[in-house]
RNA sequence: GUGACCGUAGCUCAGUUGGUUAGAGCGCUGCCUUGUGGUGGCAGAUGUCGGGGGUUCGAAUCCCCUCGGUCACCCCA
């Protein structure tokens, strides 16, 4: 009997590990602060629904023609659901059966949302079955400043986890009713050069004519772009209201481009529609964010008559213009404290929690290992310090903290004050900075295709950023602060501090002379004459010394 | 749904017209190092060669099927 294969994700979908995971955690603690900011709550919604929802969402569209996980489940007689192919349906349900607003009538509705999409398609960069995205809906307004807040916090994200090279592409579909008008002018156009259509959009031109203006494809081009323009048969109502759109854009300095053509896959929208494309993405895909206006969408799900606008960002698809333009790298977070037991675990097990329940990050070894495998353990999580616990330790009910990122320096401390003791080194700001080594060794390889660089900001703000940055981050969890951990070095500092586009300039700038520094590094690894290797051996000799000092052993004997 | 390319160790990849026991680098484990990390030296472990079937004295290599990956069309975040 031969062994069963073991089994694998499913087509199109990725397992998330670390340390890849780590830029996940960051984008979300990111976007989850500039939403917070702009008055944006958390909300989380099935992530599958009545098929009905969807359905009525967009008929017309792939994504819930062809695209859509449905099932029927248990029940008798079966619900038909399906899951969730994008993340506003679902909310403006949530809205119509909780109705906020009314509890609140004189603001509107404002959530943010992040998780897992799913639509079966032919899996390829950038686009898989099951994505994930970033959200906000603002529900309960018309007024064309919040089309401006909306796109603005996306605009702001983007900056803020340092892409540079997005570009937004705006256009203006008016209210339902002047859409519905303009549908059979654009259709009468469309007919009359039917012949000149790909096939596949012929069959558009009496169900969806719209979406023909939205075809990539090559034979319909030049038809596509004689077509009479939406712009053109808006109201002066509508007009303006764009008018004030792109007033409001150009006040808060977001440069866009229009583009009358733009009309997006899904069926609901109404007046503003925009997208973000990745400039730098070298492939198919990349829009790395889109929304718009969608006036109708409430109503369409059976409730009140409501206004609403929000965009989603694709995860993976920002992920990906991040490593075109090479920001956004979030390095490791080293350990700050790593406990050696060499008696029996006991201490070991009994300090780390101790160390935790402080707010100190406190890593050990399993399995009874070496002191020489605890040791290099500990070198590898990137700790501050080693808690050293042997049997001379114990008999005397102390403990000897050893510094790892600087000579090796080690003293005894009681027991009893180690908490207090590491609280204040950690706190310190010269208290040593992060081995180089550890960035370098533990930095992921550029992910990003060749002829693009990623400077490896890690190695070069890490030493700086974790000890000075002692201001409570607004998105972390309690405590960290009192208990003197340093904040995790990444994009998170910076979304607190309102940088505007110099600033990031500037920090990509440092970024860029980083890399070259790295390169620098890199190569003489491969010589045989290091001179990091006979810095290490000095290194190794003076903490030699500290070893026989401690000893009492005369030191340079 | 259509098409192209790819699948060898944890990772990145060699592997000749089919030919002995499938390799390298990195990583990992141990030792040199008396309870003490990085550098160096030595030693070691690890593989359903994606899976199944076929051709052959012999298959990682050739053929068929299949699964998966990557990219493109289309669609979309």
């Amino acid at each position: 009997m031969s062994k069963a294969s073991p089994l694998k994700a499913p087509q199109g979908t990725h397992d998330l590990l670390p340390p890849d995971s780590r830029r996940w955690e960051q984008l979300l603690v990111c976007f989850a602060a500039h939403a917070r900011r702009a008055g944006y709550g958390f909300i989380q919604t099935p992530t599958f629904e009545d098929l009905a929802v969807f359905q009525r969402m967009g008929e017309g569209t792939d994504v819930v023609r062809k695209e859509m996980y449905d099932f029927k489940d248990r029940s008798d007689p079966p619900h038909h659901l399906a899951l969730r192919p994008e993340g506003t349906a679902g909310v403006v349900r949530a809205f119509n059966q909780h109705r906020p607003t009314k509890a609140n009538p004189q603001a509107p509705w404002k959530t943010w949302y992040a998780g897992p999409n799913f639509r079966y398609e032919a899996p390829q960069k950038g686009r898989f079955r099951q994505f994930h995205q970033l959200g906000i809906e603002c529900i309960g307004t018309d007024d064309p400043d919040a089309d401006v807040e909306v796109i603005a916090l996306l605009w702001d994200f983007y900056r803020d986890i340092g892409l540079k090279h997005v570009t937004l592409l705006i256009n203006t579909m008016g209210t339902s009713e002047e859409r519905n008008a303009f549908q059979p002018v654009l259709q009468e156009y469309l007919r009359g050069r039917a012949s000149e259509l790909h096939e596949s959009d012929r069959e558009k031109v009496e169900s969806h004519p719209m979406r023909v203006l939205d075809s990539k494809r090559r034979e319909s081009k030049p038809v596509i772009a004689d077509a009479p323009k939406m712009a053109d048969s808006l109201s002066a109502q509508s007009r303006e209201r764009f008018e004030r759109v792109k007033a409001g854009l150009g006040a808060l300095e977001i440069p866009f481009v229009l583009e009358p053509k733009l009309v997006r896959g899904l069926d609901y929208y109404t007046h503003t529609t925009f997208e973000f494309i990745g400039d730098e993405i070298g492939a198919a895909q990349s829009t790395i964010g889109a929304g718009g206006r969608y006036d109708g969408l409430a109503e369409d799900l059976g409730g009140e008559p409501t206004p609403g606008i929000g965009f989603a960002t694709g995860m993976e698809r920002v992920l990906l213009a991040c490593d075109a333009e090479g920001v956004f790298d979030t390095p490791e977070a080293p350990m700050e404290v790593f406990i050696v037991d060499v008696v029996d675990g006991t201490r070991a097990r009994d300090t780390a929690q101790q160390l935790r329940r402080a707010g100190i990050s406190a890593e050990r070894t399993f399995d009874g290992r070496s002191m020489r495998s605890q040791m290099k353990a500990a070198d590898r999580s990137g700790a501050a310090f080693a808690i050293l616990i042997g049997d001379d330790e114990v008999e005397a009910g102390e403990v000897t903290v050893r510094d790892l990122r600087g000579a090796g320096v080690q003293q005894r401390v009681a027991a009893g004050d180690l908490v207090n003791h590491l609280r204040e080194r950690l706190a310190d700001p010269d208290g040593g900075g992060v081995p180089d080594h550890f960035y370098v060794e533990n930095r992921r390889p550029a992910q990003s295709p060749p002829g693009t660089e990623v400077p490896p900001a890690s190695a070069a703000d890490a030493d700086t950023d974790t000890r000075s940055s002692s201001d409570a981050d607004d998105v972390d969890a309690d405590g960290k602060a009192e208990a003197g951990k340093p904040d995790t070095p990444g994009p998170s500092d910076r979304s607190t501090e309102g940088d505007m586009p110099e600033a990031t300039s500037g920090e990509n700038e440092s970024a860029t002379e980083a890399k070259g520094d790295d390169e620098a590094d890199e190569a003489e690894d491969d010589e045989t004459a290091d001179p990091e290797a006979v810095l290490h051996r000095a290194k190794a000799s003076e903490r030699l010394r500290d070893i026989r000092r401690a000893l009492d052993i005369d030191p340079d004997g």
